[in-house]
DNA sequence: CCTCCTTGGGAAAGCGCTTACCGGGACGGT
DNA sequence: ACCGTCCCGGTAAGCGCTTTCCCAAGGAGG
């Protein structure tokens, strides 16, 4: 970068020094300008255009304004709602977002985290379920650890295992209360398109949506879990391989919306039509998906004000950390499951 | 930020001069380092965990390797389409993206434009469509042309008049041809729902459109262009003004298509059963919304492949400047627009 | 045996900014 | 009239790194 304008250059048309120039810029603190002084110093500066760089401002200040946020998939709607929350929250407190999509990479976290940690960044945001790849977490964990130590702030969601601020979803009791209330429809043949299995948020849904079956006597046999990737083809081919395996089912769980709608169009493509052949739930109520016909019952996850949540706890201060914070889904009922039997 | 190791304390560690350690972990260009004093040094480093300071780092060398992207709002699925793009490709390329979403409020675009100046960041893509803000569209120029003077590359998603390198999608021939499909399927009684006025994105489209209806002798009456937002409730209450203002129209083109899922939503309130009692159609080709019921017949526009497009133009080296790139988009036929008549 | 070149290490000058610290003038109290 | 006390400018010391310039040592060539 060449031919900026710099400070020196403000303060030399102003006729005054580095440091004065300074001080009128940034309002100091405890330390007053002549009112006279700081209009030509502004003068001067609005007539270069003259901006600050900010490397040099976060080298003089040891610190900056950057949250670093690391998210699986940001064309994923699920990220990308979470990461509106963040932006939206960031914006407020005029901070900048560098934002960094790990396309599920293992390691690919620390990684960014570390690039994080090169630039100041003043807070560190992870988004992204849990694996079950013990290293890589505990790589990720000393990573953010390094980070806190130098004076950043983390916070991690869907990571409880993290040594920083955590934000949980609550999946096993969203899961839970939506068999309840999918068994208080009246549907009783039921299917889970669990997700993959080394990820904590898709097994907790599966053990939540259990738990409710077996209150009320039933149960999930293991022909009846699915496994496969958290995507709408991940959604696809489950479903398939469900109706392969027991074309007997007739309300199917699958633990996230995008994989719900997946699971949609497997069905229509073997000419089931629902809900009328199959009933289906999701997880997460993603804005874009509240549109599909039918309407998809599901929970509903408050994905923005988590990311804009987990600005807020990164900005606490005088708190005593790490906290752990949980967050509640609520079940949403839509046509794609119908009521089965009149109700009485 | 405190503690943080610094090349120093590795240089000592290693019982080196800065000089030296900088050059045994840069592997600097056209000097050699001895190959036990890099080993030594490599090792220090990796003891006391060392981790650059980036800013330091972008003081020293005069430059970054930061992308800024400017965006309308990352939650919407066009942008967070052409974000990935934007991310897998820099990461192929070592940089980090910076990100701003404008909420499409009026001069955020330049203000993040500056915070990206002040950071030195070496390539900016600003993507969202031309406004006819005259006075908006002149400062972003300015901005964007400064930047360039710095040495930065800025590239330009949609908004063809600024002084940078652009890339255009072909919205008006995307219409026409979409428009022209749509009558071969015997469709006749159009209307359209025009999104924004005041966005280049949105009027090229319908004019794009109207082309096509035009060449077989067909209009677009005034009242069968519904103006409103791009989002999904901009579809649907445009959808419903449409409804009150002619009923006997038989065929709706929305301009995108989250507000084509807006649309029949409201189809779907007013007792209407897309595609049988109106068919209708979108653009963009959001991949979320591929399996929406009926299958939305649309435009395909390479959105992740165009952000990685940006990123690429930045980065060419040696061509002269400011270039302008076309995309062409595809009408992708689906269920919500059967065909009327018997084929022949 | 001397000179010239090559190889590789160190000292130090910045990059642009903030912020102690210092110092001179004005003011008021005694 | 003198001495603290503010007020408000300037001087300069970094922040952590890269890179130029300088220099010592060793080898080759005359």
């Amino acid at each position: 970068m060449t031919g900026s304008v710099t400070l020196h250059d403000v303060a030399r048309r102003a006729g005054v020094s580095l440091a004065t120039a300074s001080r009128a810029l940034n309002g100091s603190a405890n330390r007053v300008v002549g009112e006279e002084l700081r209009e030509r110093v502004l003068r001067a500066a609005a007539e270069l255009r003259y901006s600050p760089n900010a490397h040099a401002q976060a080298m003089a200040r040891g610190r900056t304004n950057i949250v670093g946020l690391s998210l699986h998939d940001i064309a994923d709607p699920y990220f990308s709602a979470v990461a509106a929350g963040v932006m939206r929250e960031a914006e407020a407190h005029g901070l900048l977002v560098t934002m960094a999509s790990t396309e599920r990479r293992p390691g690919a976290e620390t990684d960014y985290v570390g690039a994080f940690r090169r630039h100041w960044a003043s807070v560190v945001i992870v988004v992204g379920s849990r694996t079950d790849d013990r290293a890589a977490t505990e790589q990720l964990a000393e990573e953010l650890a390094a980070f806190e130590a130098e004076g950043g702030r983390a916070v991690a969601v869907s990571q409880p295992r993290l040594p920083v601020d955590t934000i949980s979803i609550d999946n096993h009791a969203g899961a839970r209360d939506l068999g309840h209330a999918l068994h208080d429809l009246g549907h009783r043949r039921f299917a889970v398109l669990a997700g993959p299995t080394e990820l904590l948020t898709a097994t907790e849904r599966v053990a939540g949506f259990r738990e409710a079956l077996t209150r009320h006597g039933g149960r999930l046999a293991p022909e009846h879990v699915v496994p496969g990737p958290f995507t709408r083809d991940g959604g696809y081919a489950a479903m398939r391989e469900l109706l392969d395996r027991d074309p007997d089912v007739s309300c199917v769980f699958a633990v996230n919306d995008v994989m719900a709608v997946g699971a949609m169009a497997a069905l229509r493509d073997r000419g089931i039509d629902p809900p009328t052949g199959m009933a289906i739930a999701g997880f997460d109520d993603i804005a874009t998906l509240r549109d599909v016909n039918p309407g998809l019952t599901t929970v509903r996850i408050p994905l923005e004000e988590i990311g804009a949540l987990a600005v807020r706890l990164a900005l606490d201060d005088g708190v005593a950390r790490p906290r752990v914070h949980r967050v509640a889904g609520e079940v949403v009922l839509r046509a794609s499951t119908p009521r089965l039997s009149p109700p009485r």
